[in-house]
DNA sequence: ATTCATACTGTGTGCGTACACGGAAAAAAG
DNA sequence: CTTTTTTCCGTGTACGCACACAGTATGAAT
C-alpha cells in the first residue's frame, strides 16, 4: 500500500470492470406515467442513465405503482423485493410516507443501498436523496409572484392533489411562500392557502375558482404547487386571467402552451428527468466506481419563462451526456 | 453485419478501450484566468471532464492566452499545432474573429476534430459550439429588465469591454435586447448602448455613469452585457442603486455578493463550467465513442435570483457526473 | 518434533476487444 | 498458365485487473 501510494497507483476502472464480469441489478420504483405527463420525466432520466452505464454491467428494472393508492406502492415494494434476486439496489420515490417507511426498513435489513428522488424522507438511512428543496422552492414562488402584485392584494397557495400525497413536502413548500412574504416590508399581502381534490372535472374547478374569487376580491396571485397549473389557467376565465398572475411547476406540454400565451407567468422547473438520471448515476458511483455520495442533493430550481424555455426543453431531451 | 445486426450485437466499450491502449491528446486553449473571474469557470469544466475521461486514454493540456491580446492567441496557436506531436484534438474559444479562422483553417488542413466553446462561429467546420445564444440571451435580460421599468423610462445597454472583443457577440445581444422591447406593446422604453472601455479605474467609471444619468435622466435599467455588472454597482451611489435595476451575467462572487444586498437584480447564468465540461465530453463522445456530435449547442439561459442562486453555485461545483 | 489449521504468495486464466502477422485465397498482371 | 499483387481470414498476443487455485510459509496445538 505504501508503495503503490507512492508511485501513485490508481486502479484501472476499465479493466476492472472488465474483469469484474458481474452483473448489478437495479430496481427503479416509480408511479406509472400512464396519463401522468410529469412521471414521464424521471423515467425518461432513468432510461437515459442506463444507456450511460449498461456497459459497466448495471442492468435497470422500472416498476410503477399508482401514485393515488398507497397500497399498490406497498405490494409492488414487496414484490421487488421477494423475486428479485439478486437485488443490488433500489431507487424510488417515497411520495407514501407510512409505506416508504416501511420500504426502507426492509432494506435496512437486508443491506440493500438505496436512493430517493422526488420526495424526501429525513433520517432515512437511504443512500441519498436527489430532488428540490421544497422550502426553497415556495420562497421562490413567493418571490415570482410577488412580481406582479401589490400592496394589500391576496395570493392564493393552490394544492390540487388527493390530500394522502406529499403532505409534508407541500407543508414545506407552504412554509417557505409565507416565510418570503413575512419579510417583505414595502407592502403586505395576504395569503390565502386551499385544497381541491377534484381537479380532474373542470366545471367543480371553475366553480371552485371563482369561488374564491368571490371570497377574496383583490386575489391577484395563484401558488399552484405542483404541475397543474394549466388546469387552473384553463379554468379562469381570460378577463380574470389579465390580472391574476399564475405560478407553477414543471415543464409539461399543457403549462408550456399557457406559458407561452402569458396565461401562467412562471414555472419553476425542478428537473425531473435530471433526478431520475442522478439517482442512476449515484447508485453507479456506489456500487462500480465506490465513490463517496451526498446525501442530500438539491437540484438547482430553474426559472422558466417564454425567453427560455426552449433551452430547457433541448437539454432535457438531448443533453444528458452519454457515455 | 448482418448477423450483428440480428443479434443486436453491440460493442463493448469498456473492452475496446482496454486493448486499444491509446492517448488521445487534447489540447485546450483558452483566456488565462488569472486575473478574472469569469475564465476561472470553464476551466474548472474542463478539468472535472477530464477526472472523468482519464480512464479512457485521455489526455488534456490547457494553454493560455491574453484575452485582451491577438497577438497570443495567434502564437499560442501555433505553438500548439507545431508542438503537439500527435494533436488529437482541440478545445478553443474563439474570441477574435480574425485569428480564430486562421486556426480552423490550419485544423481543418490537418484534419484535426476541434470544439468551440463560449464564442460562435458561423461556417466553421467545427465538431460543434457550446455556449449560449446571444441573441436569445439579450432578449432575456430585455424581459428581466422590464420587471422594473415603467413607460416613458430608459434602459441602457453597458459593455464594459475592449473594443475587440466578441464584436459580433455583443452585436446578437443587443438586437436580441431591442427586438424584445419592440415587441412590448403596452409602454415605450428609450434604449441607449454604450461602450466603455476604461472599466478598470473605478473613478472614470463612476464618471462615466454620472454623465450617462445626466444625460439620460429617467435612465432605471442597466444590461451589462458581460460579467462587470458588479463594477457598475459598485460605481453607482445608493440613492442611485435603488431607483435603477441592473441585469448582468455570471456567477463570479462580486456578482454575487451584490445580488444577495440587491444591488445586482437579476444575473443571467451561462453556465461557463458546463461549456467547459461539455466541451471536453464531446470530444470524448467523439473520439473514443465514434458517436454523432450535435453541431449546435445551446446551454439553457439560467435565472438566477437571491432565492435560487445556492443551487447553481453547488452545481457548478459538485454535480458534474463523475465517472 | 509432528500435525494441523491458517495465512500468504505466485501463477494462470478469463473478461471483450484491437491489432499484427502469416498463410490462404482471390484478383490482377505478365 | 504462371507470377505477382491484393484481399481475406484465422490465430495469437496484449490491454489491466479479478479471482481461483496450488504451493509455500507461518503459527498454534498436540
Amino acid at each position: 500500500m505504501e508503495v503503490m501510494e507512492e508511485l501513485g497507483y490508481k486502479p484501472n476502472i476499465i479493466a476492472r470492470t472488465l474483469a469484474n464480469n458481474k452483473i448489478q441489478r437495479i430496481v427503479a420504483l416509480i408511479p406509472d406515467p400512464t396519463g401522468d405527463l410529469y412521471w414521464d420525466q424521471p423515467k425518461m432520466g432513468i432510461e437515459k442513465a442506463l444507456r450511460a452505464v449498461q456497459h459497466y454491467g448495471i442492468e435497470v428494472r422500472i416498476a410503477y405503482f399508482d401514485r393515488f393508492d398507497p397500497a399498490s406502492f406497498q405490494q409492488k415494494a414487496i414484490q421487488i423485493l421477494e423475486e428479485t434476486s439478486p437485488l443490488d439496489a433500489i431507487l424510488f420515490t417515497p411520495i407514501f410516507q407510512q409505506e416508504s417507511r416501511e420500504l426502507l426498513d426492509a432494506c435496512k435489513e437486508r443491506e440493500i443501498p438505496n436512493v430517493m428522488i422526488n420526495t424526501n424522507i429525513e433520517n432515512s438511512g437511504s443512500l441519498c436523496y436527489i430532488g428540490q428543496d421544497s422550502f426553497q422552492s415556495g420562497v421562490l414562488g413567493a418571490r415570482l409572484l410577488d412580481f406582479g402584485l401589490h400592496d394589500g392584494e391576496t395570493a392564493l397557495i393552490l394544492n390540487l392533489d388527493k390530500r394522502i400525497t406529499n403532505a409534508k413536502h407541500l407543508q414545506d413548500k407552504e412554509s417557505g411562500f409565507r416565510d418570503y412574504f413575512s419579510k417583505v416590508t414595502n407592502k403586505h399581502i395576504h395569503i390565502v392557502r386551499k385544497d381541491f381534490e377534484e381537479f380532474g372535472d373542470r366545471d367543480k374547478l371553475r366553480a371552485f375558482l371563482q369561488r374564491q374569487l368571490a371570497e377574496n376580491p383583490r386575489l391577484s396571485g395563484i401558488f399552484v404547487t405542483n404541475s397543474r397549473a394549466y388546469k387552473v389557467a384553463e379554468a379562469l376565465d381570460d378577463a380574470d386571467l389579465e390580472r391574476i398572475k399564475i405560478v407553477g411547476y414543471d415543464l409539461i406540454q399543457p403549462n408550456l402552451d399557457l406559458l407561452k400565451c402569458n396565461k401562467i407567468n412562471f414555472i419553476i422547473n425542478q428537473n425531473p428527468v435530471q433526478q431520475g438520471y442522478l439517482g442512476i448515476m449515484n447508485l453507479f458511483n456506489h456500487l462500480i466506481m465506490k465513490h463517496e455520495v451526498a446525501p442530500l442533493q438539491y437540484l438547482p430550481l430553474d426559472i422558466v419563462v417564454v425567453e427560455n424555455v426552449e433551452y430547457y426543453l433541448k437539454r432535457e431531451l438531448e443533453f444528458q451526456i452519454v457515455l
